[in-house]
DNA sequence: TTACTTTGTGTAAAATTTACACACTCTTTT
DNA sequence: AAAAGAGTGTGTAAATTTTACACAAAGTAA
């Protein structure tokens, strides 16, 4: 292995290009972990394998990297490719690479994980290829989509208590109780109400929006919407603190 | 660019060896952040660029990935060429993957973060090649890497405020001052000196030596160390809590 | 009309964080 | 040897944040 940083002689781009071009070269894809929010569960969308060695077995999606891509880029096209969307909150949690990971060879995977409104599009999910999985009953992934899984999952549970992530997975306008809900699902823990909503009142970038559920079987609750405008300008002031 | 999660038909090994051996392949480098304390400063070891476009740049520390070693491995390996060191703190920050971010050709790089105590190895740092900067005065530095080095220090920001990865920036004996200082460098901020000693010690791993400091100008301070078994079995208890 | 379910709201106690000052110990200076 | 200089070591009160907790109101279902 060349050790290109300590060697005294300077080099070429000639020289750097067939180090580059030669035989250090492996194959690269992006798995997305995509995170949903339905019927107050957290969801994964898990796709078939499509190796036969895996068959019986769900896995992220994911593919190659076409090398005159970004990576970034990457992962927006796979996201688009399976759900259609490209408008949404996307983020890269980590690289796997270890030696045996892939069967078809050598290939390094780098995860992001994203968050999707599931009320905005209805998924082709019923071809038997695609479908939602309740996180809390992922088990045995092919490959090894179960570690990676689970280091995006935790990955989110961090983030969403720094940043209004959770907003992305709910409609446009929800209640309160929907919101709680949400969080609840994403930290697996129970929230004391009147406290959460103290607090998320107290961030100020709920807009109440005068409405109220409907086909409720009780008392409905108000509708807001989330502010983007409020957050974007106070984000410095609470960005880091947990809520 | 071939579709592997959507398509329909169920793919054998050799299909999915050819996808990954074809022209589906990049370069991957490990880059590595390494930082360290003295004089009251962070520090960050930088070498000169080995690339005649850069020639007057500083850059990271990095290496091709060899395709037969893991990731993590390959960043070890880079970290022991350059320090001698295999005993530290290595943490995987982020993965670079934009299309012309190096000039040989497709490079795509994951970048390690790394503490090491400068008191233990001091590096052949006299070479003019290897260099401790302060993080202050970094500035301009060869590809990509400024925006990898300003990653990584975020990274290293948040991290310590969760967990005490600054002990590995010091020596195995050093007073509450050190401590602080260090703290106070990393995070960039100045600190209340006793509530800085309450929160340590209510934390409860700082073994007191018994010993203090020689060779200060004024009334030396007590030694401490840290203790790891009480780390390990306390770490639930505040792990993630911000200090 | 009654029972049921969930919303909406405030306050007191507990825990945590912050601000802050003075005596002590050692070195250096005179 | 006395005094000045510099940084250590320590506790407490105030402010802020977090937690625990209960009851009336609004709608639906029987």
């Amino acid at each position: 292995m060349k050790d290109s940083a300590s060697a005294n002689n300077i080099k070429s781009l000639k020289v750097i290009q067939s180090e580059v071009q030669s035989f250090n070269k492996v194959a690269l894809s992006v798995d997305c972990v995509i995170f949903g929010f339905e019927e107050n569960k957290l969801k994964v969308l898990l796709i078939r394998s499509d190796m036969k060695k895996f068959q019986s077995k769900w896995s992220l999606l994911g593919d190659l990297l076409d090398p005159h891509e970004d990576l970034d880029a990457a992962a927006y096209r796979i996201l688009k490719q399976r759900t259609g969307l490209d408008d949404l909150y996307l983020e890269q949690a980590h690289t796997f690479g270890k030696v045996g990971r892939h069967p078809g060879g050598r290939v390094v995977t780098v995860a992001y994980y994203s968050l999707i409104n599931t009320s905005h599009h209805k998924l082709k999910t019923l071809d038997h290829e695609l479908h939602w999985h309740d996180v809390a009953a992922v088990k045995d992934l092919a490959f090894d989509h179960q570690e990676i899984f689970e280091t995006c999952y935790k990955r989110l549970q961090k983030r969403v208590q720094e940043h209004p992530l959770g907003f992305s997975l709910l409609p446009g306008k929800f209640s309160l109780r929907e919101l709680q809900n949400l969080y609840e699902a994403i930290l697996d823990i129970k929230l004391d109400r009147r406290n959460f909503r103290k607090k998320f009142f107290a961030m100020d970038f709920l807009v109440d929006l005068d409405e109220i559920e409907t086909n409720v079987p009780h008392r409905p609750g108000k509708l807001y919407r989330f502010d983007y405008e409020k957050y974007e300008k106070n984000k410095k002031k609470w960005s880091g603190i947990d809520f």
